[in-house]
Formats: structure tokens, C-alpha cells, sequence
DNA sequence: GAGGACATCATTTTT
DNA sequence: TGATGTCCTC
């Protein structure tokens, strides 16, 4: 595949600014055969940045770049397969123009966690661990972690030991920031800086129990990646994989990624990093912005940084409300981003009584714009947390307007679905305790205890699951046994997706015995049956679900078909390079943004302030964010009407205040009927008081 | 040892 | 509101 003349062909660059196009074509004119040297593109909100990756691979491709020698990583399935298909649409249309092949599909895009996954198990036999590994997701961890809590006998200290889900989120903290353990403490878990020592005692175990199950969970796939890559030898041969290295969002990759990155590229060449130090929203995740920062600095001779400025989503008051907003920042940020889409339209600071009130304004908006044309899925809902939108999911119930809901909880949540899947991890893994401990216990007359006894039993069988057949259950299971050990072994001999099915019809008279809403629960599990069947083997099925969980739900009714119209709710998380024309951001008030739980540290205020930036700026047209003046306690009265005052979010002080359109809803509400003349008349009354005693 | 009934208390965001 | 831990009974 010669040199195809890139200059001649460049009229599909020709869409672009002048800042996108130096950031599309640094370095390849020199030819893709060799990489160009390290590329930071600082990609201000709605600046085109997906369009100039995109344009960038397609450009590289083009070029006669392997398609299968390039590294794409993003930060979530759906942007890597996004992006997998505008460079393919890209390509297709150049390549046809000049009588090309279809180019081959980028099979090396997706996130680092997915990438690492596959990854380790090539290179599993050289780390001395079973390629066969099983993924635990973080409720499988925390399960595991309590476990080993348990053990070791801190459930039942004098003063309480952090539960389960506080000790991951600690150790997770301490792996991926790659900081000791009393320093994570004083910093993010003040209130568990007591426990250090028994802490440290607890992960040990817990890394060894993760060793003896042969399962990893989602930070040892970056954790083991890393590692694995400090070996010169396998970095250069996993490296030399590939040409070109490009990462997405990376303001929000932690020092583990980073190691991972230059790990592979020690040089830089290949290297492009794409992100945004101003919508850096992961810190809890131990994401550093002196990632993105220091970039450029890792290199002899620097990295090459373009930054795009130019924003073409927002109207002009609304971009210049979000840099008010951002301008407040105690740290400079590296660009000022600017629009020609001008509007008279400010943005709206909305004010309501109390969160029913929020719920029935947004609704009647909502409503409102789609009546003139905007329809639901133009427009988003985004909140702080995922139970803020928990009255509004209600009153859009109540009114019939569809919606689906991204972020909180997810349907792999559901117990069902996951004692299903713990089927089939066991056949995968039958070391994985986590997984066997759950399935034994759907047993009738099998607890905790037996469960213990029998996975002990057969842990150290070389075929766990061939050693099932010759343990003695406990009377009480009676003939429930043998079914189970059946099922399992019929698995080991099936195909793929015959064994959910296998797996199903074992698991759904145990389901009816245990929920008393089985057969709506049995509909999830034909679902999720059929999905499996999209999947090319269990492992992989069990791999991606765990990696890329479906991330939507939508209340009692179902997830709406794609082709109907539904209102977007997300989570400002999950609503990350996303845009649509109208936006409403629940709850700008302190409290919840900022949350008024890391209140405390600037650092985190820092972050609370970039997530309400990235709010305002997901919106194109019309933003209004809504600011309820009190809020119901949550917690002990049931109808009770204890509530407090919130104050709007002091991300917008009075300074910023002109930036808004200030409204109140509703208009006229039962206590303000009066109209506008009668508003006008004045009387003394203290003077009329006076004159009666005179 | 299993499983049900009760009390307690909570710190958000996600791969 | 719901998950988690404890106590009690079978």
C-alpha cells in the first residue's frame, strides 16, 4: 500500500479550523510509516474534539497507518465505539473518492480497563497467572473484601470499622494514585485514619485472596498492567504492537494510566493525548490534572500542544456564563474558549419552593420545548447525584413522559441477574469464591456456613468443578444437590450460548422459590440471555458485561425501543462530552453542588466547581439550572415537614449573577394572585395605626 | 446452622 | 429508603 498522496485527498480536512487541522495533521506528512513525535490537544468544551480525533486516525489511515497497529483509548465503551464508527465513516468516504478498500476496523479501540483485560491474558502465562482469570466488578469486590474483613475479625470491633464498600473505595484509592496509605487517609478518609494499621492487614489478605481465586478486580487490570510493563523486554514487544497511541479524556487518568502510557512509548512517538484541564471531574477516582499538565515535559524535545478554543456548541451567553463560572477557579486554566453563535437568550437561574416544584417545572418545560419542536431526546436533565432526581422520576411517571436514566444504578445490580451471571462465573472460574458463595446459597437449606465448607473443600482440586460431584451436601439440600452439579458440569461440555441457557433453566425454579415477583425478573434473564447471544464466548460475554455495564435504566416501564422519543436524566458523570439543545441542572444549590460532603478541602470544591462547568456546557441552546429554596429532610419522618433553606451554590455569587436570567416559578403561584396594578397602590398603614390612638 | 424478624445508620460521582 | 448487622427461633 504505497503512499497515498495525502495532499490531494485533504479535501475532507477541509471542514476544519486551522487549530484542529494542525492537531489532525501534526507529523504525518512526514509519512505514518513513522510516528510522530508527542501531541497534547488541549480541547476546551465543545471545541470538535471527538470530530478532530477522529479525523486524526481517519488522516492516519489514510496515510497507510495499520489500522490494527492503532491504540485508541478512551474512558467509556460508548466513546470508543463512537469514535471506532466516525473514523470508519471518514475513511469509507476518502478511500471510495479515490477507488480505495474498505479499511479494516480498529480492533484495538476501547477503555484501559477493557484494553488491560485483554492484554493480560495474552501475556497471563508470562506473569504466572490462569488466563482464565475472572473479573470481579466492585459489588464482587466489596463481597470479597467483607469476607476477609470477616476473617480477620473486624466486624465486630468496640468503635466501627469502615464497612465493606468505604475499605475498597480506600484501597482503591491508595493503588491508583500510587501514594501510601496513611496519606490517602489524611487526605480523602480523615475519619478512618484511625484504623491504618488494621487496614494494611486487610488489604494483604485481600490481595492474597484474590491471588488463590485467580480473579482481579478492576484496578488490578491496571495494576497488573503496569507491573507487567516495567519488564523492559515485554514493554518494548507489547509497544512495538503498535504505531500510534492515542488517549481521549485524558485530564482524567490517574498515575497508574500514565505509567501504563509511557510505559509503552517511552519516547512519545505515536503518542497523541486529548483532553481538558478544565473539566477534570475523577479526583475520587485519583484522576490527577498534573497528568495532562506535566505532559508536554515528559518529552526531550516537548511535546507539540494545540488547543482548540473555539466552541461550537454553546450560544454566546451561555459559554460566557460557564467561563464566569470557571473564571472563579483559584487555578488559571490553559484557554479561553469563544463562539460566533450569538443569542439574546441568557441562561435561566431558576427559582423554585422545593424539589416537587423543581420536578414540575422541568416537566412543564420539557413539555413546552417539545411542543415547539425540540424533541425529548434534544433535551437532558442533569443532577449531582443519582437520587436527586428521584422526585422528578416520579412527577415524569406520573405525567407519561418516557425517560431513560443514565448513572446510579444499573440492571447488573439486580439480584437476580447477578446470581445468573455467578452461574457462570463459577463454570469460568471455579476458584472465584465470591461467584460460588453466592450460587451455593440459592440452594433451599444452604447457608453461609455450608458454603464456606464446601468451597473450602474443593478450592485446591485442580478441577473445582469436578470435585463438586463428590461432596457430601448437607442433608437438608436433599435432592437439590444433584442438579446443581449436573448443570455445572453440562456447562463445562456445552457451547456457547447454549450454556445460559443451561444455566437459566437450572437457576428458575429456585428463582420462583425466592422472589415472589419471579416472573418479571425471569423476562430480565431471557434478556439477558439474549444479549449473551451477541457475544462470541462466555469469557468475553462475562468480561465486557463486567467492563461496559448497560448503563441505563428507565423506571418501571422498561427501557424505551431506540427509535422512540425519551427525555434524558444523567448524572453530570455520566453526561461527559455529551450535548444536547436544552439543558436543566437539578439543584444548583450548596449542599449538593457544592455536595456538601467534601465541602471542606478546596481541592474538592475545586472539582465540585469543574463539575457544574461541565454541566453548563453540555447545553447548545437553552440552560436553565434550578435552584429549590428548601428540601424535605430525607430520613426518619415519613410525611413529616422538617426541612432546611438552601442557598444558591456559591459557584455563582452576585458577581456572576448578571450572567442569568433570573425567574421565579411559578409566575403567579396561590399566594401571589394579586395583579400588576393593584401591586402599585401604596397605603401608609403605620401612619392610619398611629392616627386610631390619637 | 439456616433463615426470618428487627434495629440501626448511612458520605457521591465510575471503570 | 435500603442495605447491613444482630438476635431469636426452628
Amino acid at each position: 500500500m504505497g503512499l497515498r498522496s495525502v495532499g490531494a485527498a485533504a479535501a475532507y480536512l477541509d471542514g476544519l479550523n486551522a487549530e484542529q487541522r494542525r492537531a489532525v495533521e501534526h507529523g504525518v506528512a512526514e509519512g505514518a510509516a513513522r510516528p510522530a513525535s508527542p501531541l497534547l490537544i488541549i480541547a476546551g468544551a465543545g471545541s470538535g474534539k471527538t470530530n478532530t480525533l477522529a479525523h486524526r486516525v481517519a488522516h492516519l489511515i489514510v496515510a497507510g497507518a495499520d489500522p490494527g497497529r492503532i491504540l485508541l483509548m478512551t474512558f467509556s465503551r460508548r466513546a470508543a465505539s463512537e469514535m471506532t464508527k466516525r473514523v470508519e465513516r471518514i475513511c469509507n468516504r476518502v478511500l471510495a473518492e479515490q477507488g480505495g478498500v474498505r479499511t479494516d476496523a480498529l480492533t484495538w479501540a476501547g477503555t484501559f480497563h477493557g484494553i488491560g483485560a485483554r492484554l493480560l491474558r495474552e501475556y497471563a502465562e508470562q506473569m504466572g497467572i490462569d488466563p482464565a482469570f475472572t473479573i470481579h466488578d466492585r459489588e464482587d469486590a466489596a463481597d470479597l473484601m467483607n469476607l476477609v474483613r470477616h476473617e480477620l475479625g473486624f466486624s465486630k470491633t468496640q468503635s466501627r470499622f469502615p464497612a465493606k464498600g468505604t475499605c475498597l473505595a480506600i484501597y482503591s484509592r491508595v493503588v491508583n494514585s500510587t501514594r501510601p496509605l496513611a496519606e490517602v487517609l489524611a487526605r480523602a478518609f480523615p475519619w478512618c485514619g484511625g484504623w491504618h494499621d488494621e487496614l494494611k492487614q486487610l488489604f494483604g489478605a485481600y490481595v492474597e485472596a484474590k491471588q488463590a481465586q485467580n480473579v482481579l478486580d478492576y484496578d488490578d487490570l491496571l495494576l497488573y498492567w503496569a507491573q507487567l510493563i516495567t519488564e523492559p523486554a515485554i514493554a518494548q514487544d507489547m509497544g512495538g504492537r503498535f504505531d500510534h497511541v492515542m488517549v481521549d479524556e485524558y485530564q482524567d487518568t490517574n498515575s497508574l494510566q500514565a505509567s501504563v502510557l509511557l510505559g509503552l512509548k517511552p519516547d512519545g512517538h505515536g503518542l497523541t493525548v486529548v483532553g481538558d484541564d478544565a473539566q477534570s471531574i475523577y479526583a475520587f477516582r485519583a484522576a490527577t490534572v498534573r497528568n495532562i499538565l506535566d505532559f508536554p515535559d515528559h518529552f526531550r524535545p516537548p511535546a507539540e500542544v494545540v488547543t482548540l478554543e473555539r466552541n461550537y456548541r454553546s450560544t454566546q451567553p451561555i459559554l460566557e456564563a460557564a467561563n464566569a463560572v470557571i473564571g472563579l477557579a483559584s487555578e488559571r486554566f490553559t484557554k479561553n474558549l469563544w463562539t460566533d453563535r450569538l443569542s439574546a437568550e441568557k441562561p435561566e437561574l431558576v427559582s423554585v419552593r422545593d424539589e416537587m416544584e423543581q420536578a414540575r417545572f422541568i416537566a412543564d418545560r420539557v413539555l413546552e420545548n417539545r411542543e415547539v419542536g425540540t424533541a425529548l431526546k434534544q433535551q437532558a436533565v442533569l443532577f449531582r447525584t443519582s437520587n436527586h432526581a428521584g422526585p422528578l422520576e416520579v412527577e415524569l411517571t406520573r405525567r407519561n413522559i418516557p425517560f431513560v436514566k443514565f448513572g446510579g444504578l444499573k440492571f447488573l445490580d439486580a439480584a437476580h441477574v447477578k446470581d445468573l451471571l455467578a452461574v457462570l462465573r463459577f463454570a469460568q472460574n471455579g476458584r472465584d469464591r465470591i461467584a460460588g458463595f453466592r450460587l451455593l446459597q440459592l440452594l433451599p437449606g444452604l447457608g453461609p456456613a455450608s458454603a464456606q465448607k464446601i468451597l473450602d473443600r474443593v478450592a485446591d482440586q485442580p478441577d473445582p468443578i469436578a470435585a463438586l460431584s463428590d461432596v457430601q451436601a448437607p442433608a437438608k439440600v436433599g435432592d437439590a444437590w444433584s442438579p446443581l452439579v449436573a448443570m455445572l458440569q453440562g456447562i463445562s461440555q456445552a457451547t456457547w450460548p447454549a450454556q445460559i441457557e443451561l444455566a437459566r433453566l437450572w437457576y428458575e425454579p429456585h428463582l420462583e422459590r425466592i422472589h415472589e415477583d419471579a416472573s418479571m425478573r425471569a423476562a430480565d434473564l431471557t434478556q439477558l440471555e439474549q444479549i449473551a447471544a451477541g457475544y462470541s464466548s462466555r469469557e468475553r460475554f462475562l468480561t465486557e458485561l463486567t467492563l461496559d455495564p448497560p448503563d441505563a435504566t428507565s423506571d418501571q416501564a422498561g427501557v424505551p425501543l431506540l427509535d422512540e422519543d425519551y427525555l434524558i436524566l444523567s448524572t453530570i458523570h455520566s453526561a461527559k462530552g455529551q450535548e444536547w439543545k436544552a439543558v436543566f441542572v437539578m439543584n444548583v444549590v450548596d449542599g449538593c453542588i457544592p455536595s456538601d460532603l467534601g465541602a471542606g478541602q478546596t481541592e474538592e470544591l475545586e472539582e465540585e466547581r469543574r463539575l457544574l462547568y461541565v454541566a453548563m456546557t453540555r447545553a447548545k441552546d437553552a440552560l436553565h439550572l434550578v435552584t429549590p429554596q428548601r428540601f424535605f429532610v430525607h430520613g426518619q419522618p415519613a410525611k413529616g415537614d422538617r426541612h432546611v433553606y438552601a442557598a444558591r451554590t456559591r459557584f455563582i455569587p452576585k458577581s456572576v449573577l448578571p450572567h442569568f436570567e433570573h425567574v421565579s416559578w411559578p409566575k403567579a403561584g396561590p399566594e401571589d394572585v394579586r395583579s400588576g396594578a393593584v401591586r402599585n397602590v401604596r397605603i401608609d398603614v403605620g401612619a392610619r395605626l398611629r392616627t386610631m390612638w390619637q
